[in-house]
DNA sequence: AATTGTGAAACTTTTCACAGCA
DNA sequence: TGCTGTGAAAAGTTTCACAATT
């Protein structure tokens, strides 16, 4: 038999990484419908992709079913949280343009947060009408103070919702300090500093590439990662 | 020399589209900076790719550059821009979670729409307090009336912004009428009619690639297409 | 001299297909 | 019998390397 340990040598691809979260979302979903039991033919079905590719993306992890039965709900739920980090509690600064009718302040009301153990626990604006007064039970600090008030072992996460003007300095500064990972906003391309895993949520991005596949008719669309 | 044509028979993929989109963001910027000229290496640098990805997602479309010279700034901003069908204007459905502090509000409020010729131009939510009043402009209508107020030949896209449980019966209901592009926000999985392109941004997910990285401390990121 | 455009090679990801086990 | 786990094959994507061109 084969040994596994979470700190595996393979290199995980990002697609891999992607549908676990997935995997974990559909998981979710049927253990609160009271599912048992299910079948990677059963997740593949749920989510557009093949069996095969369900099973591949687990081995990588260790075996988690039962030939001839499938996978307990529960357990492989419990086993992808792992994999994903998800057994410990996520300290999130928020950075930026909080107040406004923006994506900051749609975050601090964002349900699926709550569920998970991902907590928005700092708050950093520059705007001095509210740099001082609470939002959510939270103190707004003033971007100035980023250094002095996030310490990366208590909140290694950063969600920027700043300008796309703002968007670099403010990684490079976060990563001097230590902060591992950041999640941007802004429609913008930035150099990434190596010690850090960012990422990019672009929402004119995404409306570009259904422009594209209107405007191009495209026929087929086969999901594969998506 | 080659024919190209933009209807080509050849299947782009969803990388190369994706990466399109980069340039322009790219291109755009490099324009209001004054610059005339650019070769693929000062492309590739600042995305972070290798100069024949860029050459190489170019060359499926046409040769836009000069040899010896680099690529004219103005020229092949406008070549991607029609590429991706940006050519014209995009009128979309906003739906659901409008008044909350809620992503709808913050699309409504975003600064690269205007920018570019993407233009929220319907709005439907159920909240009767709502429905009937005027946004930006616009006037709200209810979900109810989703089929009668939608034009898919004006509104080909709709953004869905609703809650996970209803995201699946609204797109269903859009597929009916015949809307051709969606972007829904929510994290959940759904079934995705045949001739419909959609699209997820999920800022749950997202943050789970962040959390199973560093819980993992991945040494490497390799920035591949983002 | 510099840089594009592009076949071919290298690499990565997905799917196949079946041995192995409940 | 039914379904997992996994090497091997197939498909897809990126990089190399160089002829072509300004």
């Amino acid at each position: 038999m084969k040994k596994y340990s979470l700190f595996q040598n393979k290199r995980i691809s990002d697609y891999t990484v992607r549908r676990l979260s997935m995997y974990l979302r559909t998981l979710n979903f049927l253990e609160q419908s009271g599912v048992e039991t299910v079948s990677s033919e059963e997740i593949a079905k749920i989510e557009g992709f093949t069996s095969a590719q369900v099973r591949k993306d687990l081995s990588y992890f260790g075996s988690f079913g039962r030939r001839g039965l499938g996978y307990n709900v529960t357990a492989l739920r419990k086993r992808i949280s792992i994999i994903l980090g998800l057994n410990r509690k996520w300290n999130i600064s928020l950075i930026g343009a909080v107040p406004l009718n923006g994506i900051g302040g749609a975050l601090l009301n964002y349900e699926e947060f709550k569920k998970k153990r991902l907590t928005i626990t700092k708050i950093f604006d520059k705007d001095p009408k509210i740099v001082g007064t609470k939002i959510k039970g939270i103190t707004v600090r003033h971007i100035d103070e980023l250094e002095r008030k996030i310490d990366p072992r208590k909140e290694p996460i950063a969600i920027l919702t700043v300008p796309p003007q703002d968007v670099q300095s403010i990684i490079n500064r976060l990563d001097k300090i230590g902060v591992k990972g950041v999640l941007y906003f802004a429609s913008r391309t930035i150099s990434i500093p190596k010690k850090m895993i960012v990422r990019n949520e672009d929402t004119v991005m995404e409306l570009e590439a259904l422009t594209y596949h209107i405007a191009n008719k495209t026929k087929r669309q086969l999901k594969t990662l998506k």
